[in-house]
DNA sequence: TAAATTATGGACTTATCGGTCTATAATTAA
DNA sequence: TTAATTATAGACCGATAAGTCCATAATTTA
C-alpha cells in the first residue's frame, strides 16, 4: 500500500479538461491560469503531478490520439463502405463551418502553431497524425475489397491525399468559408476516389 | 513643404522587414523587441508612425497581398498554360519540404493562429486570400480557353479546391512530411484538373 | 538665427507569463 | 498516537509582454 494522502483528483479527467482547453486556445495561448481554472487544480498539484505545461500538453496530445483512434474505428465499423467512411469524415470536418469558434483538430492546430524546437511535442503530434492516417488507410483497403476503389491506386498515397484535404478544409473552416463552397470542394475530392 | 525633421527611414522597407519577421515567427510570437530589432526603429518611432503592433501587422498583410499578387501574375504571364501554372504553384509549395524552418504562407499562417476577435486582421487576411484565389481562377479560365480544362467544371469551385490543397500541403510541409510523398499528393491533385 | 515641427532614445508602467518554494493539511501504516 | 509520506494553498520570483510618456535631437521655414 502507498503511504500518504491520496490524490484528490482523477488524472484522466484532469488531462481531459486540459485537452479541451488546449484544443480551444492552442498550446501557446493557453496559460497556466487557464489550466488551473479548467482542471480545478492548485499550481503545486499540477506541477507535482504533471511536471510542467509542456509535459501536460503531451499527455493531452496522447489522450487526443487515443480518443480519435477510438472514434474513427467506431465510425468505420458502423459504416457500410470505406468510401462512405471517407465521405462522412470529410463532412464532419466541414460541419464546423459557420460556427462561432471552430476548434478544428488538435494535432493539425499544433502543427500550425510552429512551436519550433519543442521536439517532444512534434513527435507526439506526428504519432497522432500517423494514427489518423492508419485509419484512413484501413478504410481505403476496405473500399478496395468492396470493389469501390481500384486496386491500382496506392492506399498510402491516397491516404496522404485525404489527410492533406482534411487539413486544408480545416484551415478554410477557420478562415470562415461558407459551408456550401466547402461542400463543393468535398464533392471534388470524392471524385478522386474511384 | 512639411516642416520638421524628415523621417529617417523608408516606411515600405520597414513594413517589408516587419513582414518577414511576422512571416517567420507569426503574429503572436513576434514581440515588439523583435520588430524593433528587424526594423532598426526606436519604440517611439514605431508607435508614432505605425500605431501599434496590430496596425503594423495589417500593413504587413497588405504588402504581402500585393507582393503575392504581383508574383502570381508574373508567373502566369511567363507560363505557357494555365495547367502548368497550377502545377508550378503546387510544386513551389512543397519546395519548402525538408527545409529546417518552412515559412509557409503568411495569410494561411495567420488563419491558423486563431487570433479570435481581431476582426481587422481577419478581414485583411481574407482580402489577401481572395486575391490569391482570383489569380488561380484566372489560370483556370485560361486553361479552359486553351482547351486543357473542360468548360463544364466551375472555375470557382475548382479554385476553392486548389486553395484547399495548397493549404493542406503547407501544413504537412510544416509537419515535416517528405517531399516525395507530397509530390505524389500533388500528382493526385493534378488528376482532378481535366 | 529663431521658432516651429517632427523624430528619436530610453526610462517607466502595468500586466502576465511559466515556474519555484515553503509551510501546512491530510492521510496512511505501524 | 506517532512517524512517514503526499497533497495542497498561495506567496514569491525573474523575465517579458505591449504600450506610454517626456526630454532631447534634428531639421525645416521664415
Amino acid at each position: 500500500m502507498t503511504i500518504g494522502r491520496p490524490k484528490q483528483f482523477d488524472a484522466d479527467k484532469v488531462v481531459s479538461n486540459a485537452m479541451n482547453q488546449f484544443w480551444i486556445g492552442g498550446y501557446f495561448s493557453t496559460s497556466l491560469q487557464d489550466l488551473l481554472a479548467c482542471t480545478d487544480l492548485s499550481k503545486s498539484s499540477l506541477y507535482q503531478s504533471f511536471g510542467n505545461k509542456e509535459q501536460l500538453f503531451i499527455r493531452c496530445l496522447e489522450q487526443y490520439e487515443q480518443y480519435t483512434d477510438e472514434m474513427l474505428k467506431a465510425l468505420l465499423h458502423e459504416t457500410d463502405s470505406g468510401i462512405d467512411f471517407i465521405r462522412l469524415l470529410l463532412d464532419s470536418v466541414i460541419d464546423e463551418a459557420n460556427m462561432p469558434e471552430p476548434k478544428g483538430c488538435l494535432l493539425l492546430n499544433t502543427v500550425n502553431e510552429q512551436l519550433g524546437n519543442e521536439s517532444d511535442i512534434t513527435e507526439a503530434v506526428n504519432r497522432g497524425l500517423a494514427t489518423v492516417k492508419k485509419n484512413i488507410n484501413l478504410a481505403l483497403e476496405q473500399a478496395k475489397v468492396e470493389g469501390e476503389l481500384s486496386s491500382d491506386v496506392s492506399s498510402d498515397q491516397m491516404s496522404d491525399y485525404i489527410m492533406t484535404t482534411i487539413s486544408g478544409l480545416r484551415t478554410f473552416v477557420k478562415a470562415g468559408a461558407d459551408r456550401s463552397s466547402l461542400e463543393k470542394v468535398v464533392d471534388l475530392v470524392m471524385t478522386t476516389l474511384k
